[in-house]
RNA sequence: GACCCCGUAGCUCAAUUGGAUAGAGCAACAGCCUUCUAAGCUGUAGGUUGCGCGUUCGAUUCGCGCCGGGGUCACCA
């Protein structure tokens, strides 16, 4: 709004002294308060062109300037060249009121214009708990979602999975071996076997259901009623921890489907037919070298078994095919050398790779006692996603693991997390929400602001709040739709955390710095709808974060 | 060896995508509750942004070269 105003003051000045066309006219939010409300670098930008100092044609340009008073309280030269404005402190309260009408929505954009956008993460094959890891992933995945959903973009969550592979091979000798043991101590267990304690608890069950019956049975018939045991127990473990996490797909996508549908002897055709697979060696190869990419790779094994890239290929293409035009993938850094070769895919395909935005996550690293936790799936030393909730809550770890920037590695202190959980920031912002709750109770006590009554919040007096924290809170305040849309083109969740975490400051300097239910009655109220306000960009903020906003701590 | 991510205060991390005097939280020190939640607020201290060139009005951000940490380089997923 503001940014509109000015570019309109702009585009007359610039005339006026005969700057040339085209000049990226942009206003920014200095860093430093003191510098104003907005700033651009335009005169720096076109002084070298004009041949003149970028001082000088800013005050020239500031010259041809017709602000409106009642708006903009100053425009200065600064620093090298910038110019700088200040709004009127009345500019912001008095867009306090608009943050109450539109309440649940505000924030909400249309930006996404319907767009069907797919967002596809976790994807963990199950093979056992989902891990810390998984964990990280699960929560950016769901946010980003819910982002996306905020600005106006049609999304479907998707987890994507195999149930035949290598991995379940191993899952189901484990469990058999671990079910064998039940009754033979010295079965042994397969070498590369998964070691975790979860194979034990699922083969009792298995003994439980069956008896001793798969110990005589063929082993090939025992092997399968043991993989079949163990993948339903383990995906009905893993849709139970994402629904705690507050994490629900839309569809589960079975990799196996691909080969049924026949899409993948339909991509390889399609390949050939285009010259870009070739047979070597037994195995038929995609000619990625012909798309740019430094080596040819192989998609179907000697022995007839496609590798993952196939079916990952034939799986974006299927996403393209159902009309999706966005396509968020949520990988972890372990998947990064697979992007190029399903994007060379896609493109061979003939879609358009600009459409699929990767999302690469770095790890997490939990540190006990100061120290690594080593995490192997296999070793059976890791911590699980689910053990993490239970030690810290779901606030606290969808919070943590949304802080972070996904290109960071993520340190998560156990120890830190389970002895001081009172420190943890999660509750600093979430105590700004309780406060006010209770501010707001105390306030209809004392008849001053009823939120329950919508009469209440006309008619307001926003002028009245001129106070600092007052007006640096609203300003904050009324950024939040852009955060939420900044956030989310750029993919980067942990942007709306920190926004949060300002929030909650700016509020509690506000509180610390005035008194909210007071006898003036009309500086109450406005005050009052300033709290309330606040409530209701924090509660958004929340929900598109998924923590929740309690009324009270 | 090649490629990807990271390197910022004692620790964990930000920095509006190239802007002005690099900011928060923990930890340390000093203050603030007879009044709506002190899980809060205020102040002090803490830095050659790993190192070196370069690009330009201007670099934590972009390019090149080193150093250090993590990850990936299968006819595994």
């Amino acid at each position: 709004m503001m940014k509109e105003y000015l570019t309109g003051l702009f585009a007359d000045a610039l005339r006026a002294i005969n700057a040339p066309d085209g000049i990226k006219l942009t206003f920014e939010k200095p860093k430093q308060e003191a510098h104003g409300d907005l700033t651009t670098n335009v005169a720096m930008l076109v002084a070298k062109s004009l041949g003149t100092n970028p001082r000088v044609l800013a005050q020239e340009i500031v010259a041809h300037l017709n602000a409106r008073s009642d708006f903009v309280s100053s425009v200065e030269v600064a620093g090298p060249g910038f110019i700088n404005f200040k709004f009127a402190d009345a500019f912001f309260t008095g867009q306090v009121g608009s943050i109450l009408e539109q309440n649940n929505s505000f924030g909400k954009s249309s930006i996404g214009g319907n767009r069907k956008t797919q967002v596809e993460f976790v994807s963990a094959n199950p093979t056992g708990p989902l891990s810390v890891g998984h964990g990280r992933q699960a929560v950016i995945g769901d946010t980003i979602a819910n982002l996306l959903q905020w600005t106006g973009h049609s999304v479907t969550r998707e987890y994507y999975y195999n149930n035949a592979g290598r991995q379940m091979r191993v899952l189901a000798e484990s469990t058999y071996a671990r079910y064998r043991q039940l009754f033979d101590e010295t079965y042994p267990f397969p070498e590369e076997g998964y070691q975790g304690d979860y194979i034990r608890n699922i083969a009792r069950k298995i003994m439980e259901r069956h008896g001793k019956a798969l110990c005589s049975a063929e082993k090939e018939a025992a092997l399968k009623a043991c993989k079949e045991f163990a993948e339903q127990s383990l995906f009905d473990d893993i849709k139970k921890v994402l629904l705690v996490m507050r994490v629900r797909h839309d569809v589960f996508f079975n990799e196996d489907s691909l080969y049924a549908s026949g899409a993948l002897n339909e991509v390889v055709a399609e390949f050939r037919s285009r010259g870009l697979a070739y047979d070597k060696d037994n195995a038929v190869w995609f000619k990625a070298t012909a798309l740019g990419l430094d080596q040819d790779r192989v998609i179907i094994k000697s022995t007839g078994e496609p590798t993952y890239r196939l079916p990952d290929i034939a799986y974006h293409r299927d996403k393209f095919r159902r009309g999706f035009e966005l396509i968020v993938d949520v990988f972890g850094a372990d998947h990064i050398a697979t992007i190029p070769d399903v994007l060379a895919g896609v493109r061979a395909l003939g879609y358009d790779p600009e459409k699929v935005k990767v999302v690469i996550h770095q790890f997490v690293t939990l540190m006990k006692n100061g120290e690594q936790v080593k995490m192997s799936k296999r070793l059976a030393n890791f911590v699980t996603l689910q053990e993490l909730i239970d030690e810290v809550g779901v606030d606290a770890v969808r919070f943590f693991f949304l802080m972070r920037s996904v290109s960071s590695h993520l340190e998560f202190d156990l120890d830190l997390a389970k002895e001081q959980s009172e420190k943890n920031p999660v509750y600093y912002v979430q105590y700004a929400h309780a406060r006010i709750v209770s501010i707001l109770r105390f306030a209809k006590e004392q008849g001053v602001f009823d939120t329950a009554d919508q009469r209440n919040i006309q008619g307001i007096q926003y002028n009245l709040l001129c106070g600092g924290s007052e007006v640096a809170l609203a300003k904050l305040l009324l950024e939040f739709p852009e955060v939420v849309e900044a956030t989310c083109l750029g993919f980067e969740p942990h942007r709306l955390t920190t926004y949060l975490h300002d929030v909650a400051t700016a509020f509690h300097r506000f509180y610390h710095d005035h008194r909210v239910v007071i006898p003036e009655k009309e500086l109450s109220r406005a005050r009052s709808a300033l709290s309330l306000a606040t409530k209701v960009v924090l509660a958004n903020g929340f929900k598109i974060l998924g923590i929740s906003a309690p009324e009270q701590m």
